[in-house]
DNA sequence: GTGAAAGCGCTAACAC
DNA sequence: GTGTTAGCGCTTTCAC
């Protein structure tokens, strides 16, 4: 197989290599009837420009990496799938990194993606409490860089993220104005930011809105069967009307439990949860959840990245994206 | 700030840019002492080799590209994660390309894939029905091509798949053989062949180990509400005693209407399911499930896909990885 | 064991 | 409106 560069086309139009060049790109300077004939042979033989070439060339590649710390759950699923949609409109692709909660492999991710591969990062913080050494000397090589939901506010980089804090509230105030009196946060061991932030919000909308006397917080382990027998226990023992989980899987045990004590939902208990997954309605008709904008978060900070890249200035801008509550209707009509 | 390229550390220490080549490649032909200068001035101004230049010499990127319907389900998310593995640990990296569904797109993507972005291609076919000269075009370029889960069987290439005939055949059987007389298969109306597949198998069982007069199928739109009615019609109706959905989602709903409908879950009728849900455990205790074995599915394509790459020979070799049927413990214990 | 130089395919500055 | 040419940063002959 004959390998098509744009010296080969130049050869079979009888044209220069610039001429060629110049045509493809649609260049003012070039007759229309010459890039015609060079368009049709181009098509014709299915001339794709070599992206090193021009990437080397250029010092740019139309590739920007997207670093992440995994796909477990549906919430980074949903952003790729937003970065996906504005990359491939705009011409971009995107290379995809995991860090799977490892700082160190985040940073030398960061580092080896400094030498022209990319056009720019978008980045979900792994470790939001060490440190951004690697992130500063990313702003110093001048590769473009937003931050999204798992942001650091050392940096001085454009952060897209969701509003976990009044969210929670919101959530919170929603059981509180449907009539709860006793309502437990479930929250998990791990101490990741977002938690201790949803938490907040639990606890102003409790001090805020309601005469609880005292907030009810159970520290669930990653463990589903040890999750159950926590959240049997306390419910039990502390009756409460009301669950606020931070996180869906929490919300589903719950409803397990609730299930096997015979406590029925929402008449005895109602239960509110963090949720991205798509099947949540149909996990229980009466789970309302608190649902973040994950897609958006993606092409928002997709769109903001390749803003930066085309340097099309605008304000810089944080976003914060708002989640929507949402009430479950029964799937059964 | 000053651009560190291969010069500048040759001009740095002294040296010709090829020596600083060959050190940092670890070629035998440099002297310890030189590489070992070379190496830590690399490491200390953070040195990183331009890929695209290295690309464009060498005529290989270290990118490969992954083409895939979309990431609505658990399914290419897994997939992706065993791929990712793959890559990372052989030091690849990868461009992720969604084609929702559209031909036209897949065909798009793969004809501006064949410059030189990308070592080789995984794909997974959009549409096993249309026609693949897009692909035989990337054959005869010499890229690499892998295809996983949607297959051609008219492409040569090296296939990675799971067991659908086989599991369904299992699935089936598994309710026949725990006593179900009555035993009712769940479809998705949109005929794509897996379905078509899961059909032959559940069929295939019927008739060699069931002595149940007539199959029962029953296609579902992707509309839950009406999905929700059309089970609970046929449920009244047919009085089944075994369900065996082709999707978790059809399972779901068909879990709910049972609820409604005051049926025992297993006693009064046992539901099987394809799923790859990771929190599928907790959406029913007594929900079996056919689970694909999605990541091993990506770590073996990605595993074959760079073995080509690398020229190591060894048998070309189509795998079928197996299912697992997983039963369910409750999750109370 | 090290250096000089060609060239991967493309773009753009500079001719004409 | 088109052609000539100099690199982009790297690898790899080929010299010495």
């Amino acid at each position: 197989m004959n390998k098509i560069d744009i010296r080969y086309l130049a050869k079979e139009l009888n044209l220069a290599i610039s001429t060629v060049s110049r045509a493809l790109r649609d260049s003012h300077e070039i007759s229309p009837e010459t890039k015609e004939k060079v368009f049709a042979l181009a098509k014709r033989l299915n001339y794709q420009p070599n992206a090193n070439a021009s990437g080397l060339r250029g010092q740019k590649s139309k590739i920007i990496a997207v670093v992440i710390p995994d796909m477990v759950n549906d919430f980074f699923s949903l952003v790729i799938s937003g970065i996906e949609k504005i990359t491939q409109a705009q011409g971009y692709h995107f290379l995809l990194y995991f860090t799977h909660g490892d700082h160190a492999l985040e940073v030398s991710f960061i580092n080896t993606l400094a030498n022209g591969r990319v056009d720019g990062v978008l980045l979900s913080i792994t470790d939001e409490n060490n440190n951004n050494e690697h992130l500063e000397e990313l702003n110093r090589k001048g590769i473009p860089l937003v931050l999204f939901d798992r942001v650091s506010e050392r940096m001085d980089n454009v952060k897209v993220t969701s509003d976990n804090y009044e969210s929670a509230v919101t959530a919170t105030r929603h059981l509180i104005d449907t009539g709860c009196k006793k309502i437990a946060y479930l929250k998990v061991h791990k101490s990741i930011p977002v938690g201790t932030i949803r938490e907040s919000g639990y606890l102003e909308a409790l001090e805020k809105y309601s005469k609880q006397p005292a907030p009810l917080i159970l520290e669930c382990t990653n463990d589903n069967d040890e999750a159950f027998a926590a959240i049997r226990n306390m419910l039990e023992k502390e009756k409460p009307d009301g669950i606020f989980a931070s996180l869906e899987k929490l919300a589903v045990v719950c409803y397990r439990v609730c299930e096997q004590i015979q406590l029925k939902i929402p008449e005895d208990i109602k239960i509110i949860s963090f949720s991205n997954l798509q099947t949540a309605a149909l996990l229980n008709p009466s789970l309302t959840t608190i649902t973040q904008p994950a897609f958006e978060i993606g092409e928002t900070a997709a769109r903001e990245l390749l803003r930066i890249i085309r340097k099309k200035g605008g304000a810089k801008g944080d976003v914060v994206l708002k989640s929507r509550l949402i009430e479950r209707k029964s799937t059964s009509k």
